[in-house]
DNA sequence: GAGTGGTCTAGACCACCCC
DNA sequence: GGGTGGTCTAGACCACTCC
């Protein structure tokens, strides 16, 4: 029999959330497995003195985040556990560096407002010639440098940029002191052979092999905020990801 | 004035459906612009008869799949379009290329059962010398090579596995034929330079950079299906996908 | 204060699965 | 036939935004 846990309907936190959470944590810690069924809805709704509704919602935000799966006609199961990646969603390099246990930092070599180009202003959604940053950066982790990167965001969603701000997350500021929600990344994956200018930023040979990534960045309503191009060092460096059917 | 659609309470379609279908098309004719205001969720209910609940079932699926967006208090908002890559979640080599325009096919070079080796059956959750299929393909686009891919799937899953099979959409032959539902993919990129076996199978020259894509495809269940090592013609081929950020 | 999305209730009928 | 998830109803109260 299963073991249930409780809520508390007096708590700010929606009930929903309770139950995700105590679901989850049921699923980390061992008392449910990969498959096992869970109580059915109806279940959970009378021993928990709630709604069924209310417990569909709960039910239904694990199914998407992959915790749990559905069968028509039988029931819902504990679906085998997602690996470290999991921690992965849509990451800056600072936030990623520090999920791999490694120190981020970043070498500052321009950051200035410069007009827009006509490719850059296409992934940004603005005219040509809008005044927009372009920031270089080398980008190491452990004190090594792993990117060169150069980014080019929207001045008008983040006003006064300062060489201060970048060193920290940019995500993170946008999301907690811009108060814009980001929501998702269009990024593409190439393999190059290293440049002149990648050769000497990045300290590494004639002919090495560089992983070539190009992000733009969107908020939840759809506004581009970044365009963003990163030479990785192929020694150094695996992007990994999580891709969804449908 | 929102020119406003019609459902059909007595079609077998589940309305939450038909009005997610019927916005998403006014998206895209133009009847609805980004950052346009919907109607309210009690308005909806009210025009089209039905309950708020219904609405909010429709809306809260296309604001995870992007479409709308929601603020507090204020309303809710069409989502500034996606691009093509709205197109692409997961896809197999043969979807994706058919999406670009291109005209898939293989040439199968070995199709075999063979005992796991520790990283293997690590990858499908199998012991040590279970048995399994090893796919070893060259992939082609319009007849040119585009990459050179060894796949390892599941022998239980994926009973009588023939070439013939292997010609088509393995995804779809998954999903149609044996009626597993695929749910996603833990992906791997690294840039490299071709080996002597890639430089043989892909007619390319001595120290052309490849895109080495490991994939592990896993069903709804957490069950992981296959595991694929895919080295791709740097100078053909760019992968592109689209990730979420929580 | 009026309107909005966020949460929640206590029911209902359906199709599907298993016995 | 009895249980399950899938869909749907007609209400309710809350916190938030805007005027």
């Amino acid at each position: 029999m299963n073991q249930l846990f409780v809520i508390d309907k007096s708590s700010p936190l929606p009930i929903y959330y309770q139950i995700e959470e105590s679901i989850k944590r049921q699923i980390e810690e061992g008392e449910l497995h990969p498959h096992d069924v869970l109580p059915s809805e109806r279940e959970y709704a009378e021993l928990l003195e709630i709604s069924r509704m209310t417990v569909r919602q709960a039910i239904n935000n694990l199914v998407n985040a992959g915790y749990l799966y559905r069968q028509k006609g039988r029931g819902t199961y504990v679906a085998e556990k997602k690996l470290e990646q999991q921690l992965l969603g849509l990451t800056s390099f600072t936030e990623e560096m520090k999920a791999r246990g490694m120190m981020p930092s970043s070498k500052l070599l321009s950051l200035e407002l410069i007009p827009a180009n006509e490719k850059i202003a296409n992934q940004l959604h603005v005219t040509t010639n809008t005044l927009i940053y372009e920031i270089i950066r080398i980008r190491l982790a452990d004190n090594m440098p792993m990117a060169l990167e150069t980014a080019y965001m929207s001045a008008d969603l983040l006003k006064g940029l300062t060489a201060e701000i970048l060193n920290h997350s940019i995500y993170q500021y946008v999301e907690k002191h811009i108060g814009l929600k980001i929501g998702y990344a269009k990024q593409s994956f190439e393999s190059t052979i290293a440049s002149e200018v990648e050769m000497a930023s990045l300290s590494i040979a004639k002919h090495s092999p560089i992983l070539l990534i190009q992000r733009t960045t969107y908020l939840e309503d759809g506004r581009p905020l970044e365009f963003v191009k990163s030479s990785y060092r192929a020694d150094r460096y695996t992007f990994t990801c999580t891709i969804n059917r449908h």
